[in-house]
DNA sequence: GTCTATAGGACGATAGAC
DNA sequence: GTCTATCGTCCTATAGAC
């Protein structure tokens, strides 16, 4: 992918973050981008293919994020580890907000476009799996499909309450808060006895 | 608020859950509710103004949604009671599907407009609260405290599971198992000697 | 209150020069 | 590859008759 290319896709992730996906104007993007319309449609072939690649690359930057292992924790402590993996995705810093705004427009543009669905779906599986892994490392009492559910409840969980943050229906720190019980109780061990 | 005003908001809502909030059209509204368009206008201000009586709309009816006890289930069986609120929300019937949708859209509009944060708050606020409320009857050894933090992770689980299935990330049945366990752990007596 | 008709503007997309 | 200029369409909102 060219540079300009690049250039234009994380241009169009800030505006997205701004203004939502059913905001994000092409004149706009052009703007922020500095770069004149014309050349958003030499680079790509339209407004939805501008948002596919923006998406996509939402998706893929949110993989390396999160795989992205912290090795001072890796080492000494994989429950904390999880923790913070999941944890990092709830901070009121720019770069965070934006990626979560951005993720979280992705997710509801795939209800009303069909298009998005399969990259967001693979997308969000290997979220998951990624954070079956930390589980499994965390937690090697539980069983791998244990895990698995506990993944998918624990990340739903974390995009239920990141828009609510982002929302403003609930203070960041409490959902913080409200995280990290939720990963206490998955890793609890009289939940594998339970059902 | 007469009728016809009622009828356009009901519209309304049917045309967010099909299209989204950004992809409603007056015209396409004017054509739901068997108006014109100028009708809309002489009723509402403007757009603006159709989408926040809507999404008020959206929240009340939420609430009363939630609300509205199931007798049967009331007197004999609280947990299952609570259960069956949640379980309300992921079924794939179109009156549902519809009320999720529509739930999930005034969310991520609030993300991007202030103006919806205030109904919105509330409504999730009170929606918290009951669920609260019933988790108190269900479980009565847990403390308030914890039977509030509970309600926040369960309602905020069901959102993100919602969006998942809607968004075709997760399947109906396997949503409804998460959330399923999801209540069993909440309710597990062991979570009460944690933290 | 409700309609038909249309003004006026915003936006996506393209043409064509450099 | 990148620009300026513009076309055509879709959409919000209003004018004015009934």
């Amino acid at each position: 992918m060219s540079d300009r290319r690049t250039e234009i896709v994380r241009a169009a992730t800030r505006v997205i973050a701004r203004r939502g996906v059913r905001g994000l104007r092409v004149g706009e993007l052009a703007a922020e981008a500095g770069v004149s319309t014309a050349l958003i449609y030499y680079h790509f072939t339209d407004r939805a293919g501008i948002l596919r690649e923006t998406l996509e690359f939402i998706g893929e930057r949110a993989d390396r994020y999160t795989a992205e292992p912290d090795h001072e924790n890796a080492a000494k402590d994989p429950r904390a580890e999880l923790e913070q993996a999941l944890l990092l995705e709830l901070q009121n810093s720019a770069e965070v907000r934006e990626n979560s705004t951005a993720w979280g427009e992705l997710r509801a543009s795939a209800v009303f476009e069909s298009g998005l669905r399969e990259d967001l779906a693979r997308a969000t599986h290997t979220w998951v799996h990624e954070i079956a892994e930390l589980l499994g490392r965390a937690h090697p009492a539980g069983t791998a499909p244990a895990h698995a559910a506990s993944a998918e409840r624990l990340t739903a969980l974390l995009e239920g309450l990141s828009i609510r943050w982002l929302s403003g229906s609930l203070p960041l720190d409490h959902a913080r808060r409200l995280l990290g019980e939720a990963v206490d109780a998955e890793m609890a061990d009289c939940r594998a006895a339970h059902r």
